[in-house]
DNA sequence: TCTGGGGTCCTAGGACCC
DNA sequence: TCTGGGGTCCTAGGACCC
């Protein structure tokens, strides 16, 4: 008799607050604030905000000025990633150890692929083998697939463990509405709405050729998957490959002189030539992205004539770049981005 | 919105080729 | 020219996620 095949969802509680909390520990209990150089005046947004500090409205995303303002008694500390990064290594590898394949999301989160046939109990190992080796909370979703898996943490935080599977998708998702689901945020449901498609449960019962000629025919087709909680089940510990490498900045005060604005390109350019180098692979494509105020994104991209890793080449290519761009009002934001061949 | 920085994937139109 | 059908590449923009 072989044991059931599991997908556990790891996520970290609070991830960056909480690392901050670990080194900072009289801040326990307090409104806590990540984002930015930890300046509430500045240009920038929450990466993550204390569950202390979630009760005030505070969450990521929120611009670190308006933070400040619901939550003045907040305790603000910049970005560190680099801490993260070491703090995320050593949850990985504690969850190596288990009996399971590790597919690692990002600093905070997890798919573990497992057979079992008490995957409740493992998953409140992993919850005690993660405290004890770092310190930290994590809550646990159990799913028959990857989607399932990732909606059940939902439900299980903080710190908690759940368990969604096809047997009870639809007592829990029939009647949510579609931005529940991993894939669909704001703007697809704002469409979904309009066309009529108001709940998980309608949109699993939507006819696939009307979504492709609204959505696209890759796209529409899948919402409707999703909406049946239909998804991989497939758990890879082979590590991700980037398909690209970017720099951006958005400056503190807009930039309107044409020379500072070529030479914060040829830095980016040059932070961006660092990074392909470290990875080893040319790039194929230079693209430069223009954030004008007050928020307009604009992008131009350039194949290179071969893929080069060359920091001179790169950096020429940005240049050419920017060149079509009309900079005709101020600029918020510059940004460089290698993409590596297909 | 007072809207970061790092990414991924999809879409659609035009160019180009057979 | 009253202009097929398909495949692929290039490019810009959009949506989403952490």
């Amino acid at each position: 008799m072989s044991a059931t095949a599991w997908v556990l969802h790891v996520d970290l509680d609070q991830f960056i607050a909480a690392v901050e909390v670990a080194r900072h520990p009289e801040l326990r209990g307090r409104p806590v604030v990540v984002g930015g150089n930890g300046d509430p005046a500045e240009r920038a947004v929450v990466a993550t905000a204390s569950y202390e500090a979630r009760e005030f409205g505070v969450r990521s995303g929120l611009p670190l000025r308006l933070a400040a303002k619901r939550c003045p008694e907040a305790v603000f500390l910049p970005s560190d990633p680099p801490a993260y990064q070491e703090v995320s290594d050593r949850v990985m590898a504690r969850l190596r150890e288990f009996p399971v394949v590790v597919e690692v999301l990002g600093w905070d989160e997890a798919f573990l692929g497992v057979a079992t046939d008490d995957p409740e109990g493992l998953a409140a190992e992993v919850r005690h083998g993660v405290a004890e080796a770092t310190g930290l909370s994590c809550s646990v979703g159990i799913g028959d697939n990857k989607l399932r898996a990732k909606l059940a943490t939902g439900f299980a935080k903080p710190a908690g463990i759940f368990r969604l599977t096809q047997a009870n998708w639809w007592d829990v998702m029939a009647g949510r509405a579609p931005d529940a689901l991993w894939g669909i945020g704001r703007k697809t449901a704002k469409k979904l709405e309009e066309a009529g498609w108001t709940t998980v449960l309608e949109l699993a019962g939507a006819d696939p050729a009307d979504l492709a000629s609204r959505f696209g025919p890759r796209l529409g087709p899948w919402y409707r998957l999703l909406a049946g909680g239909i998804g991989d089940a497939e758990v890879t510990a082979t590590p991700y490959v980037a398909r690209s490498r970017g720099r951006e900045t958005t400056f503190q005060q807009d930039l309107t002189d044409a020379g500072a604005i070529a030479e914060q390109v040829g830095l980016l350019a040059g932070r961006v030539a660092e990074d392909v180098a470290a990875e080893g692979r040319p790039a194929a494509r230079v693209e430069v992205k223009v954030r004008f105020a007050p928020f307009l994104t604009h992008t131009h991209s350039v194949t290179l004539p071969e893929p080069t890793s060359d920091a001179g080449a790169i950096g020429q290519a940005a240049r050419e770049v920017l060149g079509r761009f009309e900079l005709t009002r101020p600029v918020r934001l510059l940004g460089v981005r290698a993409e590596f061949p297909r």
